[in-house]
DNA sequence: CTGAAAGCGCTTACAG
DNA sequence: CTGAAAGCGCTTACAG
C-alpha cells in the first residue's frame, strides 16, 4: 500500500480554499446552497490538490453503498448462461450508476444455516445493499441470507421450488416453453417425440412438465430419456443418442433439455449417420451461440439471460425501496426460435392440433 | 432502505457484555490480547444481538477495502473470453479472501485523459485497492488511471503494445503461438497456408507476424486476407472464404485469427461441398468451447484464459506490495490443440523442417 | 488484560 | 450562503 499519511482530505481543500469542511463538503454534493464564485473556488482547489473524496467515509455516513452483490452459490464461477445472466446485471446496474460484487460460495445442502460461512462482504454489513443469488441455491443458504437482513432476489430456475413465496424471484417460464415445443413438433406432424434430460435438475424437470402437459393434450404417449448421468452435458447428449436407437422403434423428433444436450445427441447421430432433420428432427432449450454454429442451426427455444438479470436488478430496486411489499415472482417468457433442424412431416395435421397451435405457440 | 435507527452496534456488545468498545474491537479482531472468559462473552452477546460490524468503518480506519477491481473497457460486457479471464480472477481472488467489483466503462481513443469521466468506484478512492484493467484499452485511459494513484494491471493482448514499459502487464505468446501453428501445417506438408484475421485489431497483428516469421523461415510465399471488416468474427470467415476460393488455386490450409472465424469459414467451404480436412485443413486460435463441438473438432490454439486471469491478480498483489519495483510483463504460453480440422499431406518434408520442427512447436 | 479517549474522513443539522 | 460542531461505527495507541 502507499504511504496512507500523504493522502489529501477534505480539510486541506478547505484550508487551500479558506472555507470551512462543510462548504467544501457541500459542493462535492451538489448542494445548492453554495454561492458561485466559492463553488467555484472549491473547484479549483480540488482540482489543484487532485483530491478525491474517501468513498469509506462517504458511504458510513449515507448508510448505503451503491453496490449491489451477485452471489453465485455452488457452481463455477461465470459458465455460458450465468455469465449472459450477469451481464443484464451488469448493464441494468450501470445505468442506475451502482456498483456489482461478485462473489462465489460453495456449501452442502445438508449444511445447517448458522453453519454456512459466509465471505466478508456478506458477513459485515455495509458492503452492499442488495443481493441477487443465482447458481445452484439451497434452502439452507436462503434461510441464511434472511438472518442478514439484506434485501435479495433470487433466480428461480436453479432453485428446487419450495418457500416460493417467501422471497422475491425471477424466473424464465420453462414449462410453457417447453410445451411450445412440444405442440410445435405434433403440429409439424411428429408423434413419437423424445424429451431428453435430468430431470433430477429443478430446471430440467419443469421442462419436462412443460413436454408431458403437451404430450397428453394430444393423447400421444411420451417418450423419456431422464435419468440422473454424472459427466458433461455433451456426453449425455451422446449417451442419450445410444439409449434412443436402442429402442424399437426410432422416434422421429427429439428434444433436449438444453442445446449442449442436443449437440452431443447431434454427434453421436451423425456418426451413425442418422442425419438432422431428414432422420430425426431436434430441439434445444436456452439459445447459445454454438446453436447458430451447427449446421443447420439449431432449432431451440430462447430463455432470456440478460433480461433475467436485468429482472433481478429491476426486482431487486423495487423491494429495496418499498420494503413490506408483498413478495413477488417474475416469470419471463421464452421464445421458440425456428431454424433449421426440424423436418415437417407430411401427415395430416388434425384439427384439433391446428386448433390449438394458435394459442399455444407463436413461432417468430 | 431499512430505518438505520436500529441497526446494532459495537456500542449495544460493549453495553450488553459490560466491557469497553475496544474490547470488543479486539475480539473481532482476533487480537490475543483479551482473556478467555471476555471473549467468550463478547462472543456471546454478539450472536445474541446477531451483530455483524460495519464494514465502511473498518475501512476507514484500515485504509483498504480489500476489493480490486475488473474494469472492462469498451466492450460489450464479458464475452467468453472476457468471461474466462474473469473465471480466473475470481478464483485467484477468493482464494486470496478478497472480493471483486465490476465496471464496464466506455470512451473514445481519441478524448483527453482528464476528459475522461470516471464510475464513482474509480473517482473516489477507498472503494478498491487495485485494477485490473481489461477490454479494448487506449493510452489516454491508461494515462488517466495513473493519475489516480492505484496500483493497476493491464491485459496486455488487447492494448496497442506502445508504453510497454510504463505499467504492469499481463499477456498470452500469440506470436509464438501463430508461430507454432504455422509451422506445423508446414510440417505437414502444406506449403499454401493463408493467413485470416482482421490485422487492425492488435492481437491479430501480433498472430500475424507469428504466421509472417514462420512462413519466411521456410521460404514460403505469405497469402492474406486481413482487411478490416464490420459485422461478427463468424461473418468475417463467412466472407474470407469467398475471398479465399476466389484465387487462382486453392490453399491446402487456413489459419484462423479466432475460432468464431474458424466457423464461420468452415460452413462457408461445407456449403461449396468443400470438406475439412480432407479438402483444405483449418486452423483456430483461442480454444473456445465450441472447438470441440464441430466435426471433426477444431485444431487451435489454446490460449489461457483463466490463467492470464489468476496472473492479473497475483502480479497486481505483488504490486500493491512493492510499488517500487520495476514494472514486468508476464507473457503466459499457449498450446497448440492437435484435434482433426488438419490433414497430413503426402509430402516429403525437407530436412530442414524437421529439424526446425523441434525447436518450434511441441504438439500435446 | 482492559477502559477511556482520540481519531479515520466525511455529512448534516444548527446557528448565524 | 457559510462556519463550528457533533457524529457515523469502528480501531488503536495510551494509560493503568
Amino acid at each position: 500500500m502507499k504511504a496512507p499519511r500523504d493522502r489529501i482530505t477534505i480539510r486541506d481543500v478547505a484550508r487551500l480554499t479558506g472555507v470551512g469542511v462543510g462548504t467544501v463538503s457541500r459542493v462535492l454534493n451538489d448542494a445548492k446552497s453554495v454561492s458561485t464564485v466559492t463553488r467555484k473556488h472549491v473547484l479549483a482547489a480540488i482540482r489543484r490538490l487532485h483530491f478525491r473524496p474517501n468513498a469509506q467515509a462517504r458511504r458510513l455516513l449515507r448508510r448505503r453503498s451503491d453496490t449491489l452483490c451477485f452471489v453465485l452459490s455452488n457452481r463455477a464461477f461465470l459458465h455460458v448462461f450465468h455469465a449472459h445472466i450477469f451481464n443484464g446485471v451488469e448493464r441494468a446496474i450501470e445505468a442506475l450508476r451502482q456498483n456489482v460484487v461478485c462473489v462465489a460460495i460453495h456449501y452442502p445442502p445438508s449444511l445447517p444455516p448458522g453453519d454456512i460461512l459466509l465471505p466478508s462482504i456478506l458477513e459485515e454489513h455495509g458492503w452492499t445493499d442488495g443481493l441477487i443469488l443465482a447458481g445452484a441455491i439451497y434452502p439452507n443458504f436462503i434461510r441464511r441470507v434472511k438472518t442478514l437482513g439484506i434485501p435479495f432476489v433470487v433466480y428461480g430456475n436453479n432453485f428446487a421450488m419450495c418457500e416460493r413465496q417467501s422471497f422475491d424471484q425471477v424466473r424464465y417460464d420453462g414449462l410453457q416453453g417447453e410445451f411450445n415445443a412440444t405442440t410445435y413438433l405434433i403440429d409439424r406432424g411428429h408423434r413419437s417425440i423424445v424429451f431428453v434430460g435430468d430431470t433430477t435438475l429443478p430446471w430440467t424437470l419443469e421442462l419436462e412438465r412443460g413436454y408431458l402437459r403437451a404430450m397428453r393434450a394430444y393423447h400421444l404417449t411420451p417418450i423419456e430419456v431422464t435419468a440422473h448421468r454424472p459427466g458433461s452435458e455433451v456426453e449425455y447428449g451422446e449417451w442419450a443418442a445410444s439409449e434412443i436407437l436402442s429402442h424399437r422403434r426410432r422416434p422421429t423428433a427429439v428434444l433436449a433439455g438444453n442445446d449442449p444436450i442436443a449437440f452431443g445427441l447431434w454427434r453421436s447421430l451423425r456418426r451413425q449417420s442418422i442425419r438432422v432433420p431428414e432422420d430425426i428432427s431436434l430441439v434445444g432449450f436456452d439459445d447459445v451461440n454454438e446453436a447458430l454454429l451447427v449446421d443447420p442451426p439449431l432449432t431451440t427455444v430462447r430463455v432470456p439471460m440478460e433480461g433475467i438479470g436485468e429482472a433481478c436488478v429491476k426486482q431487486l430496486t423495487q423491494r429495496m425501496e418499498h420494503p413490506c411489499d408483498p413478495f413477488v415472482c417474475r416469470v419471463l417468457p421464452t421464445e421458440l426460435v425456428l431454424r433449421g433442424s426440424v423436418r415437417t412431416l407430411a401427415t395430416t395435421t388434425s384439427n384439433s392440433v391446428r386448433t390449438r397451435k394458435m394459442k399455444s405457440y407463436t413461432p417468430g
